[in-house]
RNA sequence: GGCCGAGUGGUUCAGUCGGUUAGAACGCCGGCCUGUCACGCCGGAGGUCGAGGGUUCAAGUCCCUUCUCGGUCGCCA
């Protein structure tokens, strides 16, 4: 039988009481956790978001009251008031916050009973994924989720309070749009006004927050949902938030790095009690892949990439031949490696490397007896050997891991994901440490053989790096492949934490740009008309950047799955296994919107 | 779309070479207990082994198909 507040107001958090409220009244409400029934003496854990305090019930001082106590299950919602009392000597429990108080529990309101949950709500019990998913708001419950929520809220407050005191406003975005198929694919709305036709959701807002450049609102930013129709992974949801950023009358990269910079390292004191002192580190994207083989370098170990091409130049090995010809072969050296991982791991790097597109991995393990086995070595000369082994200053013990591609994107992708997987097996790195770098002079445009054309790498908005602004007449592909923008990437502990642009304010340099992306004036005034348009009215110089806000909490709480940080997060095939969706809808209201009626349901 | 992994009481899992009545812990139900706090003790209920098909005297176990979920590659300007 429930029962009603009736006025009763809550006067504390369970999980915030300590000794010195002892003798204090108060009312607290929450959940029932746990209750343990010792006969005379009735004790319930209670929770809330705080945490948890101990309820106690005496039959001897009120019976009545301790058989409600024992008639309580988990889950229930209670409200308890009563004294707080101390606990002494070996009643004190010292593996809590409130141990060493308990509540004397003199009036109990059972506010709801509660059916016996699908799973124990209880961090020491796991739980599957799915289950949880679909009760999530139980799940929700437990305060690993609950902390990292209140953490996300902890972020964004630092986020706003950071970006409102150097001027800037917040102000909302449509989410109805405008498809703009350039890019990630777009989830689409049908209108019902105009049969036919769609609203996108934005996948970001980027347009519209060039726009309010244009207007005139000089510092804009937004916590911002963008959505995007691609597959999920552990760190990439349809639906998930940035923390958008544009300023007007800027130049140069620094002036919007500084703001950046600036609200990552208030984000981090505030959220972290981390301090930044000095600026972080720049590095350019061709050294980045250069050393790194990403654009997102993980810095927190070595393991760094050698190009070994110049010793095996003219080598007979067909395999490194025919790379050299257009492509590369390049290697990492894992110090002490060689007696670390057996034959059956190496294989398996093999095929590690294999879904990146590599062929295969060539291997030498130089062991400390001074043996050598090697897969490829067999095919070299000992001059070969000798330089590549210089250039990756090899000793004995070290093992020796060679990709060779005619394409370098697939030796990058494969050695600089291979050097990751290395370092997470042999724990080269302090999972507790935070290193941040910029990535700079990002490439303009990124060649797509499958579509003979030319993409924009961040987006077709992205101005030209002076140092290249002569090349972008150029109809050699070569020369245009080797432009730099003005993009830049926050990169922590090898996640793209963020990343932005200063952007084209000329319509001519705009309407140059679409002209290298191989659109036709009618495909420019179709898509981007309005945008366009628009900058021939005066539009200051401007950029700006964008965090990802879920992998910004994900890398403060350590969790390495964005479902951690999302209150309800959605499943690899994009539905949520809470409410169904996506879920089929009514005839009627496909008719509305002028959409076929399926088949099976006519 | 490709590859890898998982699916067994409510939950988390074990289940050997194919062989007795499919086990454990937690949870749940009943009883006892005045200082527990992952309370303890006694007793009890609870299973279409994801689904379908096949092989076999015999299938949780082997084979095929399929569904669901996770991870990953492609994809994500």
């Amino acid at each position: 039988m429930t029962e009603l507040l009736n006025g009763l107001k809550r006067t504390n958090m369970c999980g915030t009481l300590r000794k010195n409220d002892e003798g204090r009244e108060v009312v607290v409400m929450g959940f029932v956790q746990k209750t343990r029934d010792l006969g005379n003496l009735v004790f319930v854990d209670l929770r809330d978001r705080t945490g948890i305090v101990q309820l106690a019930f005496d039959a001897g001082v009120n019976s009545s009251l301790t058989d409600k106590a024992r008639s309580l299950r988990g889950e229930f919602v209670v409200a308890a008031k009563g004294e707080v009392r101390l606990r002494t000597g070996k009643n004190i429990n010292e593996n809590m916050p409130t141990g060493e108080v308990e509540i004397d529990v003199a009036d109990l309101r059972i506010l709801a009973e509660a059916e016996i949950p699908p799973f124990v709500i209880s961090e020491k019990a796991s739980v599957g994924e799915n289950l949880a998913l679909k009760y999530r708001y139980l799940e929700l419950r437990k305060a690993y989720l609950q902390n990292n929520l209140i953490m996300r809220d902890k972020i964004t407050r630092a986020a706003r309070d950071y970006l409102s005191a150097n001027g800037f406003l917040e102000i909302e975005t449509p989410f109805l749009g405008k498809s703009t198929p350039e890019g990630a694919r777009d989830y689409l709305v049908p209108s019902r006004i105009k049969h036919g036709a769609f609203y996108a959701l934005p996948q970001s807002p980027q347009l519209y927050k060039q726009l309010l450049m244009i207007a005139g609102f000089d510092r804009y930013y937004q916590i911002a949902r963008c959505f995007r129709d691609e597959d999920l992974r552990a760190n990439r949801q349809p639906e998930f938030t940035q923390i958008d950023i544009e300023m007007s009358f800027v130049e140069e990269d620094e002036d919007v790095m500084a703001i950046a910079e600036g609200m990552i390292k208030e984000v981090f004191a505030k959220c972290k009690n981390i301090t930044f002192t000095k600026p972080f580190r720049r590095m350019t994207w061709a050294e980045a892949m250069n050393r790194f083989g990403s654009d997102k370098p993980d810095t927190r170990f070595g393991l760094e990439l050698h190009d070994i091409s110049s010793a095996v130049k003219n080598t007979e090995f067909s395999v490194f031949r025919q790379a050299l010809e257009t492509g590369s072969v390049r290697a990492i050296c894992v110090r002490g490696g060689a007696d670390k991982f057996t034959r059956k791991e190496i294989d398996g790097f093999s095929d590690f490397v294999k879904d990146y597109g590599a062929k295969g991995l060539a291997w030498a393990s130089k062991k400390e007896d001074g043996s050598t086995t090697s897969s490829f070595y067999k095919f070299l000369t000992e001059k070969e050997i000798a330089d590549i082994e210089e250039i990756l200053s090899a000793d004995k013990g070290d093992l020796i891991l060679a990709i060779a591609d005619k394409k370098n994107k697939v030796v990058f992708d494969s050695l600089g994901a291979l050097r990751v997987h290395i370092a997470d097996k042999l724990h080269l790195y302090d999972k507790n440490e935070y290193d941040i770098l910029w990535v700079t002079e990002f490439p303009l445009l990124e060649w797509s053989d499958e579509d003979n054309r030319f993409y924009a790498m961040h987006h077709p908005f992205t101005s030209v790096n002076v140092k290249d602004l002569d090349k972008i007449d150029s109809k050699d592909r070569e020369v245009l492949a080797s432009i730099r923008a003005n993009a830049y990437d926050l990169v922590i502990n090898g996640q793209e934490a963020g990343g932005g642009s200063i952007r084209i304010h000329t319509p001519e340099m705009q309407r140059k740009m679409f002209e290298i992306l191989g659109m036709s004036e009618e495909t420019i005034k179709t898509r981007f008309g309005f945008f366009v348009d628009a900058f021939k009215y005066g539009a200051p110089p401007h950029g700006g950047l964008a965090f990802g806000l879920d992998r910004l909490v994900m890398l403060i709480t350590g969790d390495d799955n964005i479902k951690d940080v999302i209150a309800f997060p959605k499943v690899q095939n994009a539905s949520c296994l809470m409410t169904g969706a996506p879920d089929f809808v009514e005839e009627i209201q496909l008719k509305e919107l002028g959409l076929d009626v399926p088949e099976e349901d006519k």
